[in-house]
DNA sequence: TAGATTGTTAATCGATTAACAATC
DNA sequence: TAGATTGTTAATCGATTAACAATC
């Protein structure tokens, strides 16, 4: 997808992390907080910190430093997080469980409509509530039910035919779990998560930690 | 985790993603294929796909482009797929299971070990054939059975104590999913992936998109 | 007021892209 | 050989960090 905002995807990847920092702040019931000790705890410089928040605003205030939770709020705002998704899962596999499980989405705001399998067995079924539908109804569903979001935990070879199901039906974003890339019109917003990717990211720093080591005993 | 190497995670996160399309390019028999190609499957420019090869060695030739089985066969050699890791997955709820029975890390050499879980209703059952323990016993069983990677799904709650728990017992890396940092000797190698933070890039891409669509209404 | 800390500009650093000589 | 495409250097672009005046 293209993009026209000013905002780069570096700030806007580290938006969350502040947003699950604050809340963590929050919950401690800490009031305020200076960039240098956000900086602490987040990991990321103080400079870099004031630059990110500055893209939106400013929201701290010289001397004192960025009330915790009115930063936590605008963020939130920033995020989109105060309003509420219609999402639907598609596949009813173990990730799609967990998914459909993890209630701090929907706390989020992200309601999820309606679970999709084609196993015949399990249409009909519900999950966490959740009725299980026939993936033959995907397009219709989403486009009868205003979803947003399409959330793909199929395996690879089903994740192409749903993702255009998941476009014909107008959703606005797909959220794609399968270890493929999906091929949608180019305003659809598609975010991956490619676990094998972060897997073997980690296998790279094993092997290349390995060969330091090596290298050290000679 | 500090890193002494030279090659920028910039880099080596693209590497699995050149391993990925080389191995459906294989797949399809494919035999030879230039950067130019590359850069149009992958969405990478040319130039930086031969960069980044390029740090790795000379693996192309002038006039000709890239042997595709080779150059499959050297990544996976510098991603270290070419050996096998022990691994333990900490958590026997729908995303351990999703993990356990997603046969393609196997296939990678990625082998779980043992499961391990708190719900003493668990212990002792097998999925996909492989048993789950009770989390009382992770850390003599990671030093026991020289476990390279310990996979966190267990709730935010958990994790620090898991992570504790797979470091004491001489882990290398952990791979967390619990949507938290978690804390451990600045030698192991921590990937998180943080599913919420994915999510909440895709709402903030929403609302900017939405924003930027309402603006232009004017 | 004095001290602290932001907001913001300028400097630096690193990553990406362009260009092209080398060479298959 | 001529054409194609790499490997590599140099140029550009963007992101991060440093610095400090503004101001609470």
């Amino acid at each position: 997808m293209e993009r026209f905002s000013s905002i780069s995807m570096a700030v806007v990847r580290r938006l969350p992390k502040y947003h699950r920092y604050l809340s963590e702040l929050k919950k401690n019931d800490i009031k305020r907080v200076s960039s240098q000790e956000l900086s602490k705890i987040t990991g990321f410089t103080a400079s870099q910190i004031r630059q990110d928040l500055n893209c939106f605003g400013g929201f701290g205030q010289q001397g004192y430093g960025y009330n915790v939770d009115d930063l936590h709020q605008q963020i939130s705002k920033i995020l989109g997080l105060d309003r509420i998704y219609n999402t639907v899962i598609v596949g009813a596999g173990n990730l799609g469980q967990a998914i459909v499980n993890y209630t701090f989405f929907e706390k989020n705001g992200f309601v999820t409509k309606a679970i999709f399998d084609v196993n015949p067995k399990l249409v009909g079924l519900k999950i966490n509530d959740i009725k299980v539908h026939d993936v033959e109804n995907l397009e219709s569903f989403v486009r009868e039910n205003g979803i947003d979001i399409g959330i793909i935990c199929t395996p690879k070879n089903q994740c192409q035919k749903v993702a255009e199901a998941l476009a014909n039906g107008g959703v606005q974003a797909i959220w794609n779990f399968a270890p493929s890339d999906v091929n949608v019109p180019e305003e659809i917003i598609v975010e991956n998560v490619h676990l094998s990717e972060s897997l073997f990211t980690v296998s790279y720093l094993l092997k290349e930690r390995e060969e330091l080591l090596k290298s050290k005993k000679y």
